[in-house]
DNA sequence: GCGACAG
DNA sequence: ATCTTGTCGC
């Protein structure tokens, strides 16, 4: 009963170190007019994925375009496989959009996963799009103490490899963990989320993603 | 065997 | 992620 839970763990897990070859860490990106924030929520006592896909435009942060997609739940939450839960919903719900962002912020990791295939990377792979992972907490990697002002960053690393960078957004306020996704280098994805998140901890992609998922209302400006 | 463990 | 109000602090 058990074994067969770990036999198709064994077989996720060899997929993802599969895909992971395939993902890019260099920049390759065109000019970014339109970002948008994805995340994901869950209804009916979690047997219900609701995926919200939020385009803000480029500069000025206004939101152009919202598109919704719901499923249901197929998989249950496993540390290391989030994205075969979300990528699904998120894609039906990028699907949706008028037309295509030029780069994907995703609630999550990038690369900065047991098996370098957190669900920024993943969903970057399957829509061949430019995306970044900033999530709030740890999955893997080791760092030393943040700076405590905005802008202050450490490397988050696993040995010799550097898979992303913890990045204080707001001053005195917890870091975020940021990873590249796909097509997205380091640099690149640290400016991004730092330019994105002008107010608060996370990026305004993000956040308006998550109000968009779970039907709650947010600051979407910031006067003063 | 004992922790750690994105959302 | 989700269940949930007010409250402490800058």
């Amino acid at each position: 009963m058990a074994e067969m839970a770990g036999r198709r763990i064994a077989a996720a897990h060899r997929l993802q170190r599969c895909l992971a070859r395939r993902v890019e860490t260099a920049d390759r990106l065109g000019p970014v007019e339109r970002v948008a924030g994805v995340d994901v929520g869950f209804e009916e006592g979690g047997r219900v994925a609701r995926a919200a896909a939020v385009v803000l435009a480029w500069p000025g942060l206004e939101t152009l375009e919202t598109a919704i997609a719901r499923e249901p739940v197929r998989l249950p939450y496993i540390p290391g496989l989030l994205s075969f839960r979300e990528v699904p919903v998120i894609a039906a719900a990028l699907g949706r959009l008028a037309a295509p962002p030029d780069l994907v912020v995703c609630d999550g990791q990038g690369i900065a996963h047991p098996r370098r295939l957190g669900v920024a990377s993943h969903l970057g792979l399957r829509l061949e799009l430019p995306t970044i992972g900033v999530a709030k907490s740890r999955l893997i990697g080791e760092h030393g103490p943040v700076p405590e002002e905005r802008g202050g960053r450490v490397p988050l690393g696993e040995g010799d490899e550097t898979l992303g960078a913890v990045v204080r957004t707001r001053t005195g306020v917890r870091p975020v963990y940021v990873s590249p996704g796909h097509r997205v280098g380091l640099e690149t994805a640290v400016a991004w989320t730092l330019a994105l998140a002008p107010r608060y901890r996370l990026p305004e992609t993000t956040r308006r993603a998550d109000a968009a998922a779970s039907g709650k209302r947010i600051r979407e400006a910031f006067p003063r």
